[in-house]
DNA sequence: GTAAAAAGTTGCTACACATCAATGTTGTGA
DNA sequence: TCACAACATTGATGTGTAGCAACTTTTTAC
């Protein structure tokens, strides 16, 4: 990771309102937002560790996981500009309950705690955006509760391109994630994952040209996902 | 479930000063939290019903639960006084991502989530901690997420057990929840339940008396609830 | 451009778990 | 107190899924 600029971050700016809020406030220096860059697979977030920035993803993909005392993740997002990283720790915990790195090269904005804090008082639409964000989170964490506790492997690979598809906006899309991440996204093994994904190729319900996927029977997948 | 005083709640007042601080705002009447009693089984809250009250388990035991499409349950938590039942949908989502119903007999208080934003900018105490309880449940859901993917049987009842004796706060604790729902706290079947206490029993890792579990042997738990 | 590493694929096997069934036990209401 | 329902327990069975191994394809790095 690498500081790439001190101040300014426009590209969320439209989101939260932190700069001009901050510019407002006429903060000294060391109190204002930065820019920092990662490279592929580095980790943006530790679990465990602790939260003293609050963060933006700006630019690029990452993945926000939970490790197991077994050493087996489960992806618990995707994560794309502009999402919150350290959304879920910031008021609730001190120290990180996730890991995120960077899927693809990406820019991040980090804000200070103690500005978030001043924020908090200052903003009330920014306090209830990040509450209404802070709530999203957990009802989609809750859903991936029950895929994993109920569905079986058909179900959890179709919700999970349901949910690829809705993230990138499109029923067709480049996977930036590998089989094997598609397996901790869905909560099985990488081989079932590969297993499935050819199923439903033959059975014409997808396009799949490695990282390539289409999804062609939207009703189809949005069956199997519902009855597991 | 029936009203049974208009305002007061002195059970719960010493957890979230709201109801000083609606005295100091001179609420009307109508705004004012109310007190409500709920039957053994009765649901005090229901999944994707939508969200008008804040409320909080004043007696009793309740549980938080999800249902899924097929009809089985997991279990989040076991509620206790003072908790916050409303908690996790207040300020997220219009609608209840999960239902809760009463364990035994419980009174819980209601406060109107119209009062409840009020109280938001007019104390920040009290958000704060709102914000705090917040960040522990989703801890515990993760926490939750990693045992029911990746622990099996024996690692996922050890984690049930010394979660219950954490909450009763005692080795030796009498369960108001029936095997069923000591499956659904765990993400495994009844009857697998059933077998995993009978073998800790055997094993001299618990003692079992029907309802009532004394936990002999801690530290072999956490052993067993780490590994998986 | 080539070698090495990473990612992807497929078949096979073992087993952990849910489910079914039968039966015993406890609790509850008339 | 009796009858019925809910709860608890144990054994037998089928199956969904992880894990292993062998292999192919793609990507990465020098």
């Amino acid at each position: 990771m690498r500081i790439v600029e001190k101040a300014g971050c426009e590209s969320c700016q439209h989101k939260c309102d932190i700069f001009l809020t901050s510019k407002e406030m006429g903060l000294e220096d060391s109190l204002q937002p930065r820019k920092v860059a990662y490279k592929k697979y580095e980790q943006i977030c530790r679990q465990n560790s602790i939260v003293t920035h609050a963060i933006i993803l700006c630019e690029g993909n990452a993945k926000m996981y939970i490790e197991g005392s077994n050493g087996k993740n489960i992806i618990l997002n995707i994560l794309m500009p502009s999402n919150y990283i350290g959304l879920l720790a910031v008021f609730g915990s001190p120290s990180y309950s996730y890991n995120v790195s960077a899927l693809t090269p990406c820019v991040t904005c980090h804000i200070g705690i103690e500005m978030i804090k001043k924020l908090y008082y200052h903003n009330h639409n920014y306090l209830i955006q990040l509450n209404q964000a802070f709530g999203s989170s957990v009802a989609s964490i809750m859903k991936k509760l029950l895929s994993l506790s109920q569905k079986q492997l058909r179900g959890k690979v179709a919700e999970s391109l349901i949910y690829l598809s809705q993230l990138y906006e499109s029923h067709a899309f480049t996977l930036t994630i590998t089989r094997k991440e598609l397996g901790e996204l869905s909560g099985i093994s990488e081989e079932n994952a590969v297993r499935v994904l050819t199923e439903f190729k033959n059975e014409g319900i997808i396009g799949l040209h490695g990282k390539v996927i289409e999804v062609l029977d939207m009703e189809m997948l949005q069956k199997l996902s519902l009855i597991g």
